[in-house]
DNA sequence: TCACTCTCTTGACATACATCAATACTTTCC
DNA sequence: GGAAAGTATTGATGTATGTCAAGAGAGTGA
């Protein structure tokens, strides 16, 4: 249940066998069924989440009832609401599964503890947490000065497997274009090669 | 030279006098003409800056040399590009004065001792990344789904003294729109009133 | 003081993308 | 196994915003 987090934790920083075993016991597993809700706007964000297995995504519905997918979770990644977590506010976001999916969970008390027996989780989610700023500051440069297909180009580059696990209107709503646009450019893409 | 830095500071973490006076050691003060660097794209970012007094903004330019504003910061703000701050690499963006401006900078190493010595420094930092994703991510969001003239309010309401202090053709490239398009957008606004 | 650059505005036209509507195909579930 | 829901495609048309071009003030520097 921990194989991943444990890889990816080893990437950044090196725990020992004991911080390891220790590490484990301020997480806790939980299975999500696909179109199962781990957060609703307007709850509170009791947890971040890493996800071991699956995939899930967080979105806001705006005034118009349409959809805007912030970010998808693959196997590896780690998933919330930072502002409602952080501060108790009701979030702002909804996440849910688009597959069956297996999480660890970490609560805020939890973390705090973990931060405090190993200093160097500090480390781990300073990182995390600039990773993440870096990526949307990319996206945001990208949706103001890119073209949809552009967009979509990159997006497909960087993650060539997106399509085969996340259906085509997510994309669009990830993108911040329709449906139907996204149809037409995957046309235009194929017959330009 | 530092009112501004400790105004801000006791918002979020508390100081004893003696760790002020610590902490005032770790800085280096800067002082810029308008129109001057302190970050050139392809340079390493050396430093974070806090703007003691003025106005700086960091941008992208393109390949079709368009400018992209990324942020704007203000006096008890911070600047930088964090990732080759980070990581040395490169830096992406370019950082400049729009006004005569007072800095207080804050090389790698020294943020390593301030954070060694003072240890809630971490805390602080650890909310500036925080709130400067929030921020970024609304900002995504509304890129995605709003239109120009929808983000135009949002960032008169957010900031109304911005229009006075940036020229017009900056904010619409903060906005990612033509000087025209925001030209034509405040016409349409002051007739609606 | 005059030239020069910077800044903003306005008009005519072009284009990327949204919206609405119809259809077909696939998956889900009682 | 059949109804229902979800998903993707395509066409016709509308609209927000970009592009190009011209001109007018305001600020800046020799």
């Amino acid at each position: 249940m921990f194989e991943v987090l444990f890889q990816k934790l080893d990437e950044k920083i090196k725990l020992t066998e004991e911080e390891r075993q220790l590490c484990k016991s301020f997480f806790t597993p939980k299975k999500l069924r696909k179109r199962q809700y781990i957060l609703q706007e307007g709850d509170v964000c009791k947890y971040i989440a890493f996800v071991e297995k699956g995939m899930l995504r967080s979105y806001t519905i705006d005034d118009k009832d349409s959809e805007h997918i912030i970010q998808f979770a693959f196997e590896g990644w780690w998933i919330s609401d930072h502002f409602s977590f952080l501060t108790g506010e009701p979030a702002v976001y909804t996440i849910d599964a688009l597959e069956d999916s297996e999480l660890l969970l970490l609560s805020r008390q939890a973390e705090e503890q973990l931060l405090q027996k190993i200093p160097k989780f500090e480390k781990y989610f300073r990182i995390l947490l600039q990773n993440s700023l870096i990526a949307t500051q990319r996206r945001l440069i990208g949706s103001l000065s890119q073209t949809a297909e552009e967009r979509y180009n990159d997006l497909i580059t960087g993650c060539p497997t997106i399509p085969q696990r996340v259906p085509q209107h997510m994309m669009a709503s990830f993108l911040g274009i329709t449906p139907e646009t996204l149809s037409r450019i995957r046309r235009q893409v194929a017959s330009t090669r």
